[in-house]
DNA sequence: CCCTTTAGAGTCATGATGACTATAAAGGGG
DNA sequence: CCCCTTTATAGTCATCATGACTCTAAAGGG
């Protein structure tokens, strides 16, 4: 079976959706972006925000849009966000209603106030991340996919400065890394890591910030230009010697 | 608009499709399976093969039957082969007849003699890469995303291995990585790099292979158990992609 | 006034890497 | 046969990145 010479309208029919896993850093906890379910199927359960993808619009277009009605946030402001296709779930029978395959894409962004609903009736709200609630559908896998894939894009590039609002100091860059990887970091040999790695932030003249008001105010930094780290910053359990 | 509360009858319909980006590398070169198109439109030019992902199966399980169906390899052969989810493309308009969204794997191949025509009327043969031909609908994006994707994952996984025989020598498995990233390496770095890297190759005992007729004969290696090497084989320049 | 907390500077040993040099083992051309 | 080319394989050495540290600075709280 080709693509060549087949009947334009004899295809196989189905339906295409985008799910989102939105993650941010709240509390030292990753957290994510879901919505509680008020139909059969698993009435009552939480799931991915997502929806069908419209006859004239692509799917990371449907995604953007998608995000901009369950965050609240305005057009112009999803329109920058990092946002990155994770993979496409086929598997027949994923929805037990029909046959939908869907595109799931993977959104960073900083701590918000809580999400406005938008125009529609979902209600998303921020849920931390490995709590006991299941998730409707294959939302399970997908989360964790995406969950894998945003800890190994942190290791070699800039990604993880979407965690953090327009300037941050090294401390809160630090814990957007230990809370991802569920790992602890040494500080000064982070600080150096990051200083010494050329274009990942750049200093903020005369800034400063109290930490929490504990501890020595610390100084300020933005995203910088790079988007791949050289060489990059590997996980601690990664590196197995000779 | 989200999944709840919709009607099943009432849902935008779209073809869904896969596309295969399937690398070899021949005479230290890297080829590409592809096929003629015999009709409109882009009648003559040359594209990935693929096809529809019938009713009842994943897009995985359709891309492995197109595998099988254009190379003429055993559905058992397949069904061992390396093959990987690249990402999905679906721009409206990227082909002129309808709305299709397909989603695009890769695949790689040890050299292999020329694929033999399946049931229908494909004739699927290897072509250099980056030769002359232009490719029909995106496929030329396609196929540009996926020799990036096998580029990086050359850097941080064995899959180097994949191209080659079941046994080998250090001086094939260099050759895949010049030809997929275009450079020339050290051969005794890479010597190095690859036999300290613990499961990337095992020897072969008793093993050796005349390079050609040209050189020393060379020790027999096998892919090792690792699927990640730590750390990784980075590539001279340190090209990244987001 | 200490105590805690976090930022930031610096040290030291080890490991990985790039750039080499040198030797070994094959075939081919005189 | 001897040399030449070719490729494999064994090293050396300097440099850089990194993990594990120690130490000081600057804030707030009892």
């Amino acid at each position: 079976m080709t693509v060549e010479g087949y009947d334009p309208r004899a295809f196989p029919p189905f339906a295409v959706t985008v799910d989102l896993a939105v993650f941010t850093v709240r509390d030292g906890r990753l957290h994510v972006l879901l919505i509680e379910r008020g139909t059969e199927p698993y009435q009552g359960a939480w799931a991915l925000p997502g929806g069908f993808v419209l006859p004239r619009e692509s799917a990371e277009q449907a995604a953007r849009r998608e995000l901009a009605e369950e965050t609240g946030l305005s057009e112009s402001t999803v329109a920058g966000l990092h946002l990155e296709q994770l993979r496409t779930y086929s598997d027949p029978g994923r929805d037990p209603r029909m046959r939908v395959v869907s595109v799931a894409y993977t959104a960073l962004l900083p701590d918000l106030p809580e999400p406005r609903g938008g125009g529609d009736a979902a209600h998303a709200c921020w849920k931390a991340h490995g709590g006991p609630q299941r998730l409707a559908f294959d939302h399970e896998r997908i989360l964790a996919d995406a969950h894998e894939r945003v800890g190994a894009k942190l290791e070699y590039t800039g990604l993880a400065t979407a965690f953090c609002p327009a300037e941050f100091t090294l401390g809160e860059l630090r814990q957007v890394y230990e809370t991802v990887w569920g790992v602890e970091l040494d500080r000064p040999n982070f600080r150096r890591k990051v200083l010494t790695t050329p274009g990942f932030v750049e200093a903020v003249e005369g800034g400063a910030r109290l930490t929490g008001g504990r501890g020595k105010p610390a100084a300020l930094y933005r995203a910088g230009p790079a988007n791949a780290l050289h060489p990059p910053l590997l996980r601690p359990e990664g590196r197995h010697s000779t």
